[in-house]
DNA sequence: CATGAATGAGGATTCATTCAT
DNA sequence: AATGAATGAATCCTCATTCAT
């Protein structure tokens, strides 16, 4: 697990005033950078939209990039918490996949928008918060692997490379954020995790596939 | 089919010339821009870069944006034309889906940084460049959805949503170039080509499985 | 009357505050056009020549063209205020004229300088504000028109085309500025006023020439 | 008299072709310059405007101020040579003002716009040709003085300052083209020049100046 | 003579950041 | 704690001028 708390330099004192304004702060300037970018977005345009004075941003951050390092690293703590809800561990491991990936979409679904601007913005974090989100990627990712893991000790699935499943597993997750262009109107986030999970089990080779597998 | 050429007004006439500078130009800012970003990289940068005044740069394009909007068109263009060649088509279509994925991944681990950069500006781009990208992808899905179809119509492949599972093999070719940072050293391009196409061949559910399936 | 605020919209919420810097801004920027003219003078010359950063400046102007709009609107406003101070009405129109042109002379001596750059820089102005100067010069003939109709009405003054004749009067006053050159050293501004009105009232034709015109 | 040829270094030698082609140029110049002022046309324009090479230019030319210096002379030349067209001498001497009086007018009249340029642009333009320039109107000024003069002399006209009785009737008839806005459409040519005529003999004093002109 | 690609200094404008109040 | 006027470095872009062909 990552630390939590990005430590940046404040002039405020009162540590519970500093956390909520950061955040009320954070999730108005993410918005901000979602409709126009990080660097078309300005410090001015941040403090008005938010109803304060551009000094007063600068007495809880220490410069813009600390309001994108903030942000990002708050959405994306929220966002992997969200997502990595422990499951009911008495299902069956396929029960449990489906459940995960269900709730991952859920979740990529609510705040698409933001989690498109982690992705665009990432270059322009400070290595330890790039590094902080890569790390919750990670944590995402064991939690698939895990629950694949379990799956192929107890024999319901077929031994593979686990590792590389929950990564393709969580990249379809973000695929529905990413590529909401593409299939928004076509499937409903229900369908959309029916026919990921289905397709993860069983693959699409008919008939002979069948066979095959009987034969084993 | 998109239009394959962005048309941008320039004070030189010869039409080679222009050609070719824009090749070169736009090449050499594409690599900066992955390295530093588009909005951190200067006009000036680019023209030292390329070796030319910043003058010059003005003759052949109309904006810093432009030059952006021209090399992500160009690298698109080739990207897909090169990850659309035509496959073999007297082979089975496991083998065509195979050899298909195989050259998405070999294109898309050359060059991989230039894909990333992309992803990252296409937020910066006019949306007609936009447009172009995102018509070039469904290009690369329609590729892939044409072998599925095929299989499908042959019954070497059970009935599914063809068109969502290109757009999922698709985004896995992208996987290698997005999630670089984790695939790298774990597996190589050839491992991972197998490991997908078996995957989406036989999914992960072990013989008990297919039961199961029967069952449901 | 045209309306005598150009609104020009500010980032600086206090409306004193804005007035004051604008007028001193706008009075050295004034002096810095004429001696080199709108184009050769730069934005940082005019800060520079206030004592303040060229922000600041943009701060409360728009552009550089605001600058010199906001300058001649000003100026222009101030002159013809001025200018159409109104005379003793209870002396005879001839008085009055004299009167009259009088002031107009000694308001184009002071500030000549100033009078040249609005006549020349007009055409960079936007429609707006030279519609404004116009409108400015058209209340200053009517001004000398309503002396020399009250003058025909009284007798004093023959029937004549009186608009054509105030016009003539307001050139012969922008003339003190415009051909400075010419004039200065060889009439003072009294001897100006003295010889034009007394060159109104009479013209220059002898006794004989009346009866040649009589003739014709 | 000044000298007539502003002499401006040349790489070209065949002298007739110089001027021939300068002409060409500095006639197309100075439309462009009365259309959108001196600083905000281009090289490049003008070039395209006649329809040769940049490069071109400036074998004909050692600059842009050049050009203008050159367009300003030759026009104010030619205007100054129009308006002083030697009148019939053998006509009174209130009529030969009449005549040289409309005669600057109806010259005023053609090509108003590029004399408003030189207004405009003497600033600009090299001390040299702005001597010129104001020698070209103090010979205009002399034109009309020798006339006032005469007039005097014979008795016509009553002794004043003629010196600026000459001045004032230059720039009356500047006015017809600086304050065109103001005119166009409410006088002629001829209108305004009988007024101004009229005017400048009699003045527009009434019964005492009538009862004058009676008792003679 | 003629072309037009190439140059690069110079100018307007923006915006993150500071600091007196 | 809060404000917002003030700063000035940094950036994009223009355009007069040159020169190889």
């Amino acid at each position: 697990m990552a630390e939590s708390t990005h430590v940046v330099p404040t002039e405020v004192k009162d540590a519970e005033l500093i956390a909520a304004r950061r955040r009320q702060f954070t999730g108005v300037a993410l918005g901000l950078f979602q409709a126009q970018g990080f660097s078309r977005t300005t410090v001015r345009e941040i403090a008005r939209a938010v109803g304060v004075s551009v000094g007063l941003l600068y007495l809880y951050f220490g410069s813009k990039e600390d309001i994108l390092a903030l942000a990002c690293h708050e959405f994306v703590e929220r966002f992997t918490a969200a997502a990595t809800a422990t499951a009911d561990t008495s299902a069956s491991p396929a029960r449990q996949l489906e459940q995960a990936f269900s709730l991952l979409i859920e979740v990529a679904d609510q705040e698409s928008n933001l989690h498109l601007v982690v992705y665009r913005e990432m270059p322009n974090l400070p290595r330890t918060v790039r590094r902080f989100i890569t790390q919750q990627e990670l944590d995402l990712v064991t939690h698939f692997k895990t629950i694949l893991d379990r799956g192929v000790a107890e024999g319901c699935f077929r031994p593979h490379d686990t590792r590389l499943r929950a990564h393709s597993l969580v990249m379809l997750g973000h695929m529905w954020a990413l590529k909401r262009w593409a299939l928004r109107g076509t499937v409903t986030t229900a369908e959309y995790t029916k026919e990921q999970i289905d397709h993860c089990l069983h693959g699409i080779a008919a008939a002979p596939a069948a066979n095959e597998t009987a034969e084993v």
